[in-house]
DNA sequence: GTCTATACTACGATAGAC
DNA sequence: GTCTATCGTAGTATAGAC
C-alpha cells in the first residue's frame, strides 16, 4: 500500500486494477509487468517500488479480489451466531441454502466476475501463498455456513464431512456455469449470457438445489 | 506424427508425455519447451523437428488427451441411434444417466486425470485452437446424450436448452471435486483423497443427482 | 515517488554440423 | 533424425537521475 491513499485512482491503485485484469487473462506466468505498467499507465519499475515485484503484484491482486467477493457474499451469509445458538427447523435452513446460492449465483454470472474467476481457479490447481487469503475470503466463508445449514436439513441423515462434500457438489452446480463458460456457450448454442440465459441458469441450479435438499435419498442407485 | 508408430517411447511419445504434464501444472506460456524436451531426455529443437513448435505440442497434447478421455467415456456412452429410435421409458433413461455419471467420476476422481484437468480448465477460461478438439473430444461428447436422456426423463417439462443447462449443472457436481481440488481437501479436512474419500464423493453425487432426476419441481422457490 | 537506462537471464526459432 | 550454436526478443530487477 501507499502513504498515500487517495480516492483518486492513485498508481498502486491503477496496477492493482491492470493486474486483476491482466493475471485474470493470461495468468501469473503468462501476464507481463511491462504490459501491467502500460496498462496502468506508468513503467514496469513502479511495480518493483509497490508490490516489491512481479509475485507482490499477484498477491496483491488476489486477496483484493477476495475481500472484494467476501464484501459481496457477508451480507448474505448467516453470521456463525445463528448457525450454533438458533434452532429455527429445516425449512427454514432450506430457503438460507437456496437464498445463499441465489446470491452466489449472482455474482458469478456477472460479467465481472470473469476476470477473477480464472484468477480463483487457477490459485484451485495449483496453490500459491496467495491461496489462504481465497479460502479463507471466499471459498471457505460459504462452504462453512452451508454445511453448518445442509447438517440441520439432514435431520442426522448426514454427517459433517458428508454435509461439506454435499455443499461443495451444490456450489459445484454453479460454479460451472462460470467455469466451463466456454461448453456453456457451445453446448446452448448462445454467443454470450444475456439475461434471459442467466435467468435460465439460475431457475435450473436453484431447482436443482431444492430437490437436493428436500430429497430423502429412497433412488440412491446401489 | 513421426513415420515410425514404435510401440515403445519414441521421442514424439517422450516429448508428448512431458507436454502434458508440464503445460498441465504451468500453461501454455508458463511452460519452457526446453524444460519439456530435458524431460523427454532431448532438446529443444526435436520439438521444432516433430512438431512444428510450441504451439504444435501444445495442440498435440490436447488433442492426445481429448481422445483418451474419449476412449474411456465411449464405451458407456449411449450411441446416437439408441436415443433417437429407442423408447424406453424415463426410469431406464435415469439409470443411463446415472451410470454416465458414474463413469464420468470415476474418470475424474483418479489421481492421473490431475494432469490433463489442469489444460482442460485452463482452455476453458482462455480458449485457443486446442479447444474444439476439446468440446468435441470430451464435454460435447457427455453432454449431447446426457441432454437427451434429460429430455426424455424431463416428460416434456424440460425443452432443450433447460436439458443442456441441467446436464451441465449436473457435470459441474461432479466436476467440482477435480477442479476445486484444494478446496476439497481444505473443507473436508483431508490431506489427499484416498478410496474412502472417493467413495464419499461418489455416493453424494450419485445420491443428488438421483435426486434431481426424480423431481418434479414443486419445491422450486418464488 | 516516479521514470530512464541498463544489466542479466531465459525464452522460442532457426541454421547447420553430424 | 538429432544435436550444437546462435540470433532476436522479452522477461525481471536494479541503480541512479529528477
Amino acid at each position: 500500500m501507499t502513504t498515500q491513499l487517495g480516492v483518486d485512482q492513485s498508481i498502486g491503485q491503477r496496477l492493482l486494477d491492470a493486474a486483476i485484469d491482466h493475471f485474470g487473462q493470461k495468468g501469473l506466468e503468462g501476464a507481463s509487468t511491462r504490459a501491467i505498467a502500460a496498462a496502468a499507465g506508468t513503467t514496469m519499475s513502479s511495480i518493483t517500488y509497490h508490490y516489491g515485484g512481479k509475485e507482490g503484484l499477484y498477491l496483491a491482486a488476489v486477496r483484493h479480489i477476495a475481500s472484494r467477493i467476501g464484501e459481496r457474499l457477508d451480507p448474505v451469509l448467516p453470521a456463525s451466531r445463528d448457525l450454533t445458538a438458533q434452532d429455527s427447523g429445516p425449512e427454514a435452513a432450506s430457503r438460507e441454502v437456496l437464498s445463499i446460492v441465489d446470491h452466489f449465483l449472482e455474482i458469478i454470472l456477472r460479467p465481472e466476475s470473469e476476470a477473477w474467476a480464472r484468477l480463483i481457479v487457477r490459485e484451485q490447481m495449483g496453490p500459491t501463498v496467495a491461496f489462504d487469503a481465497l479460502y479463507g475470503g471466499v471459498m471457505g466463508r460459504a462452504i462453512e455456513p452451508l454445511s453448518a445449514l445442509l447438517v440441520r436439513i439432514g435431520e442426522g441423515r448426514w454427517d459433517d464431512t458428508e454435509a461439506r462434500l454435499k455443499a461443495l457438489a451444490i456450489m459445484g452446480q454453479a460454479l460451472v456455469f462460470r467455469v466451463g463458460r466456454a461448453t456453456l456457450l457451445r453446448a446452448a448454442g448462445w454467443t454470450d449470457v444475456d439475461a434471459e440465459g442467466s435467468a435460465a441458469i439460475r431457475r435450473v441450479v436453484l431447482t436443482q438445489t431444492s430437490a437436493v435438499l428436500t430429497d430423502r435419498g429412497e433412488g440412491v442407485p446401489r
